[in-house]
Order: C-alpha cells, then structure tokens, then sequence
RNA sequence: CGGGGUGUAGCGCAGUUGGUAGCGCGCCACGUUCGGGACGUGGAGGCCCCGGGUUCGAGUCCCGGCACCCCGACCA
C-alpha cells in the first residue's frame, strides 16, 4: 500500500479529547473515528489488524474444536422477555421497533438466540460435545464508554459456547479453551495473565479472566508473586490478620461525644481500627439488609450481592438508614432486631470489639458475637487490597490495574435449564446440556495491545497483528534513483509476502519518520541518496534505535528474517 | 444518574468593556529545499453546538436544550 493513496491522515496534534494511549495514538494514527461516545468507526489501518487479530482467535478456536457460526444481530425482544434479561439488562440493552411495532433489540450477547438453535439441532447425547464461537458486533448502551475503543457501546467480540453432558466434559472443554486463550494471547504478543474472577451476573461456577497488566486499565487484580496467586478484586480472598484471643468481658457503654468514624473511633480510644467493628448500610432488591465488617476491613460489594443472592445491591440513603431505624455514626449490631444482618467472617478474629450503641455519641467496649449480637450470616465479605496477605501463602499480595481481554465461565445449567436445552442420555433420560462460556473483546485487544506497546513517539506493534509488517521510506522522492530503488524493494517484498506500508509521499524526511514510528510497524527500510551511494538500504526494528545497512540485493531475506526472529512464536508454525 | 470540564476552520487553540472572527498546524498553487514534524510568495476554507431572549447590534450577556471528555455510581 502506498501512504499517498491510504485513507487516513495522521495528526500532527494530539487530539485533544483523547487521554490513554491507545486512543490518543489510534486517532492521531489516522485509525479509527469517533461517531459517537462509545462508536468508532475502522479506518484501514485499524481494520487491518483488527481482522488479523480475529483472523488468530478463529485458527485458535478452530484447532480447540469449536464451529464457526454466525448469529443475528437484530433479534425479538421477546427472546430477551423469556429469559428475563430484557429486565436484567435494562437500560444497556439498545431496543427498537420494526414498521409493524414489534420490538426488537440488537444483540448485547447472544446466549438466548444460540439456546433456540441448539435446543432445535441437539437431539442426543451423541451430537454432544460440542463448540460453537461467533466473532461479531455487540451492542450494549454502557452507562460511560471510555477511554476509546477500551469500553464502547459497539464492539466487536469473539464468544464461545461449549455444551457437554456432564461436568466432566466441561472441564475439559474449559480446559481447551484456556489453552487457546493462552496462545491467542501469545500469538498476539501480548502479556495476559489469567486471574480468577468473578462470575458476575452470568452466572456459574468457575470463572477466569485474562487481563493485561496497564495503568489505563478498570480492573484491579491481586497478584502473589511468591506463589502465583492471582484474583481479580471483586473475587480476591486473603487471610485477614488475627487479633490475640482475649477473655470476654463484659459489655460496657463508653461516652463518645462527636465520634462517628472508625479513624476517629480508633484514636478517641487509643484503639487499632482492628479492635472495632462497623456497620455499613445497603438495599438488596429493595430490602435493607445491615452489613458489618471489622474496622480495619472494607466490603466487597460482589462478594456481598453475590452472599446474598441479590440481582440489584446499593448503598443504602441516609433516609432509609434513618427509616431502619438505624443510628448512623453510632449504629450496632447489638440490640438490632427485624432487619438482615450479615458480618463478615472477621468476627471470629478478635474479641471485645468496639461497636456502636445506637445512640448519639455512644459505643459499646467487648462486644462478642455470638453473646452480644446475631447475624442471619456469616460470609467473607472484604474487599482485598493491596498489601494483605495471600490465601495460599503467607506472602503480600500486590495489587494492579488491569484491562481485561478475555473472560472465561463455566455455566453449568444456568441457562440450558429456563431455555429447555435438554437431551436424552444413553438411558433415554432427559439431563440439561452443560455449559460453557468463553469471550474476547476483539478491539479492546487492538487497544489493550497498544496500551502494552507504545512509547512516547507512537505505538509498536507486535508484527503478527500490525496492519503491515513494515514501513518502507522514500527519502526525497525528487530523486528518481531512490524513486526507483523503492519501488523497486516494494515489488520484490510484495511478490515475496511480505506486507509494506510504502510512504512514497513528497514529503521531508522528518515528517516521513514520524509518521512511521508514531504507526509503529515492526520494521522501518529507509530508501535514500546516501544508502544508495553504497548500494544499500536501511533496516532498524521500531523498538530498535540504531539502523543497518543491508545489501539492495539482500533485503527480502533479511526482512522475512528479522520479521521472524522477533516472533518465535510465529516462525514456529 | 451525581460531580467537574469543554463546544469557534480538517486538527490544536485565542477572541478584551457586546461592534459583524483570528493564530498555529494541515490543505491548494508556484518556486527553493531534501536523513528527524524545512522556507518563501500567493490562495481557499466558518450554522462561532442548537433554540429562545435582551440589545440598534450577541462568538461574547440571560434562559433552556444537546453533544463530547474526565472522576464516581454502574458495567453479561
């Protein structure tokens, strides 16, 4: 491709509405454009490596076993209506009408369609196990699109369903598509590390994301180094520091005027925030549930809702603490009645805990549970963060940011039961197909990967999913000798495959190599008066900051060669 | 949905007490240059986000919308 016919500018400013790197390089790169918060549109050059990043999903999917297929975008709201997700979703599911008035919604995910199809084309146990992966565009109306093509509105997404009969064949079938992940992500150049994860609304039981690590990123893991252990936030345990065993004593009022924070409770008693327990106040599906966790502890909303089963969580308002009858500042466990309490395990490490009193001013020495308070329930509940130390070890956890790039569930029954996917086993007895489900956000990993490599001067691709494999530069296109040397290395490296960016722009020499290293392509060969004194054109790597000289009549062997000796992985197969 | 910010040329921005819009980059033409965002000369390019209002007169003041960005809430 020659840059003076591409579709696409470069910008010589960055664009202002754009602050992590990806997107301020995407658009400054002349890849993709804005329509709208969260819709972007594909230039060629984004599109290009997006296909090629689709194009190592579908050979990695296609080697773990799985069938392509392709699943409408458009669907009956109905279909949405029978699972309850029409509900569920909300306000993120993008709805419509056709010229007759019927509703319809644009895919979010595809779950519910794919049920319909297999419950109509799975008869037996025989036609089971099986794979099934669609790559295609998703809509869902998030409550904030950001940072580019990192969280938007329509997005592409490779999703993968297994169906087996029996847990067993679910576990070989997660089994397969972590490794595919594994080397999908590797293929890419990319560094994903896989964390467990929470399962979310989706529901299941084992749960995995892939996640690379980046400051831009909007998850937050905890990572072992010492043993390896890594856990995405929402899911994350640790082992929660044990006060020294202490005898109950007995319960005792104690004046505190004007207290009604932990830190200040802490210090009023030249106390450890350890020592006191405090109370948190939500509604759960519109219940007021009273949440208490030890002082030195935060609540993990997730592990929360999941505890309690509950679809919708939120921070309860001072109003309806007030309704509850609830003290805030002083409020206890002690003494509560007609209202859902649940603690967190912390309880059983220490004794004689400070609470409040529920009572203006007041709190309570040598609180003991169960003596002095009930709870309907006792489940871990705390947020892990960084510095606590690791379930599996005694180590520190570190905590990181993260994008995620790839989530991986097993499903089990949670959708093959409501939608009916059942078979007949070998004794004609119907059991529900098993499932699971495995997704990738296909341009987030475009912009996750840029995220992953970049510089100050623009992004460096991994050559596996650069848009082309090399930039080739014409210094002084007045000059016809050089003119005909680079059209010349253009032919020969096009007739040998190899993918070249051809800036044959009458442009100077600066602007050409900016322009280069801000699009980043693995390779740079310069074509110019002084190399060609020699006989010689340039080559140098992107991450590379000095060039070598090869022979005119080298070149394609020595492309192809440092080509794929950047990518083992690639040369490999 | 709460908080903050921004809307003026393709991009980045300025615009004074209200007086009919400018700078840089980019773009077009010609010439000189030619290894890290060159230079000269000449040009083109505007629904000042939208709608009301005040005023002789609004990019500017007032009211009401909308859009986009950031933080938070939310996020199969």
């Amino acid at each position: 491709m020659r840059v003076s016919k591409l579709f696409g500018k470069t910008l010589r400013d960055d664009p202002a509405d754009a602050e992590v790197a990806s997107h301020r390089l995407m658009l400054k790169a002349g890849m993709i454009h804005q329509a709208a918060a969260g819709i972007y549109s594909y230039l060629p050059l984004a599109w290009r490596s997006l296909r090629k990043i689709e194009q190592i999903i579908r050979e990695e999917m296609d080697v773990a076993g799985g069938q392509e297929v392709r699943l409408s975008a458009l669907q009956p709201r109905e279909l949405w209506d029978a699972s309850g997700r029409t509900e569920i979703l909300g306000p993120q599911l993008f709805q419509l009408e056709d010229r007759r008035d019927r509703p319809l919604v644009l895919a979010p995910t595809h779950e519910e369609l794919l049920l319909t199809m297999v419950k109509a084309n799975v008869h037996s146990y025989r036609d089971l196990p099986m794979i099934l992966y669609q790559i295609q565009t998703k809509f869902r109306d998030e409550p904030r699109p950001r940072a580019g093509l990192m969280r938007v509105r329509e997005f592409d997404m490779k999703d993968a369903y297994s169906f087996d009969i029996d847990e067993d064949g679910l576990d070989v079938a997660y089994q397969a598509m972590v490794r595919a992940y594994r080397k999908i992500y590797a293929r890419c150049g990319l560094d994903a590390i896989m964390v467990e994860a929470d399962s979310g609304a989706i529901g299941g039981k084992d749960s995995h994301e892939f996640v690379l690590l980046a400051d831009s990123g909007e998850d937050t893991v905890l990572l072992c180094e010492a043993c390896g252990y890594a856990a995405n936030a929402e899911r994350a345990a640790f082992t929660k520091p044990p006060l020294p065993e202490e005898e109950p004593l007995p319960l005792e009022e104690v004046h505190t005027p004007g207290v009604t924070t932990i830190d200040g409770l802490a210090e009023f008693l030249g106390i450890s925030a350890a020592k006191t327990f405090k109370a948190v106040f939500y509604m759960a599906d519109g219940e007021f549930v009273f949440v208490a966790i030890r002082g030195d502890l935060d609540v993990n909303e997730v592990k929360l809702r999941n505890a309690l089963a509950a679809s919708e969580l939120r921070l309860a308002t001072p109003a309806e603490v007030e309704s509850a009858g609830i003290v805030a500042g002083s409020a206890s466990p002690v003494g509560l009645s007609g209202v859902r309490t649940v603690v967190d395990d912390s309880v059983h490490l220490g004794s004689n805990f400070v609470v409040g009193a529920n009572r203006h001013d007041y709190h309570l020495r040598n609180a003991n549970y169960p003596r002095d308070f009930k709870a309907d329930m006792v489940a871990d509940i705390a947020l892990a963060e960084d510095g606590y130390i690791c379930p599996s070890c005694d180590s520190r956890l570190k905590a990181r940011r993260g994008i995620e790039v790839g989530h991986v569930f097993k499903l089990g029954t949670r959708y093959s039961e409501p939608f009916g996917a059942y078979f007949p086993d070998a004794d004609g007895n119907d059991r529900p197909i098993i499932m699971g489900c495995y997704g990738i956000g296909v341009g987030r990993m475009l912009a996750a990967a840029i995220e992953q490599h970049h510089d100050d001067k623009g992004i460096k691709f991994p050559a596996p999913i650069a848009p082309y494999h090399a930039s080739l530069v014409a210094l002084n296109v007045a000059d016809p000798e050089v003119v005909a040397c680079a059209e010349d290395v253009y032919a020969r490296l096009g007739e040998a495959g190899i993918e070249v960016l051809y800036d044959d722009r009458s442009e100077t020499a600066g602007v050409k190599f900016n322009d280069a290293d801000l699009l980043g392509l693995p390779l740079r060969i310069v074509v110019s008066a002084r190399n060609l004194a020699q006989d010689a054109v340039e080559v140098k790597g992107r991450s590379e900051s000095v060039a070598a000289a090869v022979p005119k009549a080298d070149i394609v062997d020595r492309v192809r060669e440092m080509l794929s000796g950047s990518y083992p992985q690639e040369a490999e197969r």
